[in-house]
DNA sequence: CTCGATGCAAAATTTTTGCAGTCCC
DNA sequence: GGGACTGCAAAAATTTTGCATCGAG
């Protein structure tokens, strides 16, 4: 049994129910771009989503999708993850653990998610300081591997724009 | 004296020693720009500032604002400030000292800059992690005042998305 | 003078919306 | 069957670009 397919399915399931109650209905294009979401393992955009979404179901449109993703967000099954490029990149959440900081390499084009669980206390004082109740958070690190890539040894050369 | 004047006479030359330093012209367009943006005490947007500068010199049109951004991020003398809304927000950097989060207030539409002294420490402990060299970094707080709005004595009700 | 800089308007990009038809519940 | 959902295409909204002209050095 495949850890990650099953996990797939549970949350899929989750999906459903999390529609369900909202009353929203289940369709078969909000199953598929449920589905090509938990298919990368990535960051994804609107439109990297769009396109897998229709490897699934070729009914779905580009509205579809972005009519979906304010949904997907707010149900936590898919993170905004906002890197400061002039479109917005997705993920899909599968352990809504620990806070999670992005690593943006300029060099790779890659993004890294990394644990930042201090992050959360820190937030915290924060907003406190300035009496204000702490939403989100986003920790973000813009950096470069050219001294790895001139070594020739920067094992994340592959290009993640997608 | 007011210091405030002195220090934004002190900037543009600043800006004219930049510009002429890397070949750039110094035109009165990009002047105006330069001082629509120190005119702004706040943070602002592309299009607020080509307002602000075109009641300086109203030949400034809004490419030449488009072209003189990226001009004026480079020289340090401007702070982008990317809050994940659909435009990007910029700032002028007086004092570019130490880290500087963010911490967006959802009720207020504020946008509140604090001191995080620490964090230059953090990402780069982060980065050394994945052998990369820290280019920049960011930290932004999401929260809410909602609670001191209800209690009447939220301090921060202006709106700050201008 | 010369070549970078500018203004204008058209184009590009990403996301949103109106509307008529579709299909979930 | 009714109303939420969808696709399509047009519209928004922000930023970029081509081109003729202007002006800084």
């Amino acid at each position: 049994m495949d850890a990650e397919t099953k996990s797939n399915k549970d949350m899929q399931d989750t999906f459903k129910d999390f529609l369900s109650s909202k009353g929203l209905r289940v369709t078969n294009q909000r199953l598929a771009i449920f589905d090509a979401a938990y298919d990368h393992t990535d960051h994804f955009t609107a439109e990297d989503l769009l396109e897998r979404s229709r490897e699934i179901d070729d009914s779905v449109s580009r509205a579809t999708v972005y009519r979906a993703l304010p949904i997907l967000t707010e149900s936590g099954l898919i993170r905004e993850v906002d890197v400061g490029r002039d479109y917005k990149f997705y993920m899909a959440n599968r352990n809504a653990t620990t806070f999670q900081a992005q690593v943006i390499c300029q060099d790779c084009d890659k993004i890294f998610e990394i644990d930042a669980p201090f992050m959360e206390w820190y937030g915290k004082t924060v907003a406190d300081k300035l009496a204000l109740n702490v939403e989100s958070q986003r920790l973000q690190v813009t950096a470069r591997c050219e001294a790895l890539n001139a070594r020739g040894n920067c094992k994340r050369s592959g290009k993640h724009t997608s």
